[in-house]
DNA sequence: TCCTTGTTGATGCAATTGCATCTATATGGA
DNA sequence: TCCATATAGATGCAATTGCATCAACAAGGA
């Protein structure tokens, strides 16, 4: 097995864009915090719950969409259902599960965090490239996915 | 004040540039680990000391390059040194500082984490896309920078 | 010299995360 | 029915991280 070595231009796109994610990323959550908000990874969470509507998403169907680990989810729903922002309903049909929805106020927080999450890209995405120039990027980073999938 | 909104081709492009460079660092780490090898974030560290030569670098100018706060350079200068791959030096005209200076083992890591890691960015960057397209992503992201940098 | 302020790096403690495992329920076959 | 296996979700414990603060030295003015 002969291991592959990346050419200059792959180097060069890779540590721009592990550079600039994190560097974006960070100063979006220090924004949230400088709000007295929660953190990112609670948006995508409420974020996707709004988007489901009164059906609710089970546990295990946030885990891909948010991009975190079982347990993970598992405790941020804790948190979340704790400060009243979603509830968890007992499924019919499976008695281990659980179906979780976001109540009002998880709908508020939602919005409340939006007001500077939404802010934070316009600076730094919107305000920097043109819209032909973030579809270009868009387009880029599709092909980066994985697994690859439609653009 | 009022709250900017984003526009949609801004949203989709930084939804996509977070969740790829999410999956692309996990799956990174993912590989260093079933190999027994330590995080990233040793490379990077090891990285720049490698570039920076015999003088060695002072520790808070490794806080800039590898993006991590004070405390983190700190603690992980320490593991560095208890694992023999840095070693720290007094600094002759700072009674405070010291300078920090890869070791032959340290270099040695620095090897068989790139053999790794240069696989990976191989197989998801050079992989995927052309040499046009790569150079094309660079200069992109690079108008994402902060604080905005040439190109 | 002395005192105030700034910088460098380390660290105690709390919060978060990762890993492994656990409980409870479901499913399918003997 | 009974048992083996699989899936959903929670959790104990260790490792890591973030925050605040500290100690040590530096620098510059009174």
């Amino acid at each position: 097995m002969t291991k592959k070595s990346p050419s200059p231009e792959a180097i060069t796109a890779w540590a721009r864009l592990v550079r600039v994610s994190r560097q974006l990323i960070e100063r979006t959550e220090d924004a949230l915090k400088a709000n007295g908000l929660p953190p990112l990874a609670w948006y995508d969470v409420l974020h996707e719950l709004a988007e489901a509507g009164e059906g609710g998403l089970r546990p295990f169907e946030l885990i891909d969409r948010v991009l975190l680990a079982q347990y993970g989810v598992s405790r941020l729903l804790a948190r979340l259902e704790a400060d009243g922002l979603v509830e968890k309903l007992p499924v019919a049909d499976d008695g281990r599960g659980q179906t979780v929805r976001i109540t009002a106020s998880g709908r508020e927080m939602r919005r409340r965090i939006w007001a500077v999450y939404g802010a934070c890209i316009a600076d730094r995405m919107g305000d920097r490239l043109s819209a032909q120039d973030l579809r270009t990027l868009a387009s880029l980073l599709g092909r980066l996915r994985d697994p690859p999938a439609s653009d």
